[in-house]
DNA sequence: GAAGGTTTGCCACATCATGGAAGTCTGTTG
DNA sequence: CAACAGACTTCCATGATGTGGCAAACCTTC
């Protein structure tokens, strides 16, 4: 129970499903890789016997899926077809596709939506630009903790200070073992962000990659959209131009979108 | 514990988890309608006060999501989410894609591709045809028992006749629940459609509705693809030509995908 | 206004998950 | 090739955890 801590209320029994679904989460955090028992033992702080029955449950229900060779745990095929009947009536990434498209087009670069969960933020939507070297740091539907990537980096920016740093100081220990970061260096970035008007982040998970990010106005901290590329194409000159850029576009959604807000988002926090 | 009885084996702790993924099927099982607490307390067995803290947790924590009026239970945007990461590696529906939406063409009516999971069958692709009056009984991600419908029918005249008895057997309480079947309905309808070459179905589950279902060749009993409409279209001179089609299609998609041979879908049986 | 369905709370009980430790399987290293 | 280390799996006694019966407050709905 690392990362995933919640509403400090668990209102009475259901411990169990708490951690299903963290597992769950966790296993979703490595995207399609997948994760090894010992992985997730890391990650969970679960003993790896407990882990073990877990998994190995919910990988014969159907939930999870191992790679055979790689005994790599990842999400199953029925989450998938769960996925199919689940998509929300507000679906955000829908109403975005157009203007991330042309965000992606007019910056060239890698573009992601990402919004709000709980206490970390889910990519719902990527558009790919045309400048060959592509930063594809994150799939769709990967969750990383809040301050990891600058999506989430910005909606901690857009966040009261005490919440951003009780969300921080939750993520301590998540933080160096997800990338480069430490608190300390997200609580520095978030800094920075504040006083800058746009979150950017250098070489914090992958090496030689960055991005730029800001929140969408009109949807507070609840969402934000990020440019990333190699770092050499964020450099000191072009990243206020992209942050402008993103400033625009951030406009843009929050025009078109005044009109219904999102309800769902709502899990908990 | 109605329907989703397992593997009879519960290797070892983990009964809670068995629990858990049999809500979200159920809950699944009636698509983005939703259920109220009694349907699943109906559906499932279990005492309402056990499942309504399930259910409110897993409401918390995003899996499932209430309508605040309707106070349905519906899947919820963690899963889709989840889902997202989930695509599995061999995508039966995609490479069925083009088939399908050729046999919706030809038969005008609307087309399904149903997958084996255990003791249900996932509704996984749907291609949609002209005539104005459509058949939409089903979405793309709703599982139901072997025998609801005409793709678990036609799994059924295609698994072993004791094997099918069993499964039979394992969902008699259940069919009376979502259709006009009851067991014995199904052991004939298998009957029939053993003989027949064809499974067919009228009214099983919508009054005014039919369909027509075979397995695809190569996949045993383990897919299925049908056509859906009104019973009118399908009287018994249209029937036998609609049959002819679905198995030419069939057979095309078995020779379409003779390379690869689906290994996911042994989730148990 | 009565009837059904839902939400909360309570609590004794035993089931069920727990996790330490021991066994087994890798594949890695000397 | 042998022996090791690390990761994975199984086992089992223990007690914490979820369970479900009951009943009272609550809403809707008919």
């Amino acid at each position: 129970m690392t990362g995933h801590t919640r509403s400090a209320d668990s209102p009475s029994g259901t411990q169990s499903i708490e951690r299903v679904v963290g597992l769950l989460r966790v296993v979703a955090s490595r995207g399609r890789h997948g994760m090894r028992l010992g992985d997730v033992t890391a990650a969970t702080g679960l003993p790896s016997s407990t882990c073990f029955r877990m998994l190995q449950r919910l990988e014969s229900e159907g939930m999870l899926e191992r790679h055979p060779v790689t005994r790599k745990y990842a999400l199953g095929p029925l989450l998938y077809e769960l996925g199919l009947l689940a998509r929300p009536r507000f679906h955000l990434a829908e109403r975005c596709e157009d203007t991330l498209a042309s965000l992606a087009e007019c910056t060239q670069d890698t573009v992601y939506l990402s919004e709000r969960r709980g206490l970390e933020a889910v990519c719902s939507a990527r558009a790919l630009g045309g400048y060959p070297v592509k930063a594809l740091t994150l799939d769709v539907g990967i969750r990383r903790p809040l301050g990891v990537g600058a999506g989430g980096l910005a909606i901690l920016c857009a966040l009261p200070a005490a919440e951003a740093d009780e969300i921080i100081e939750t993520h301590a220990d998540r933080y160096p073992k997800l990338s480069t970061l430490s608190a300390d260096r997200v609580r520095a970035a978030v800094a920075e962000g504040r006083d800058r008007g746009f979150a950017f982040l250098d070489a914090a998970v992958y090496p030689g990659t960055a991005a730029v990010g800001v929140t969408i106005p009109t949807l507070a901290p609840m969402a934000a959209i990020s440019v990333a590329a190699i770092s050499s194409r964020l450099d000191e000159n072009r990243r206020p131009l992209i942050a402008a850029e993103l400033q625009r576009h951030a406009l843009l959604l929050s025009r078109l979108l005044d009109g219904g807000v999102a309800p769902a988002a709502a899990t908990d926090l």
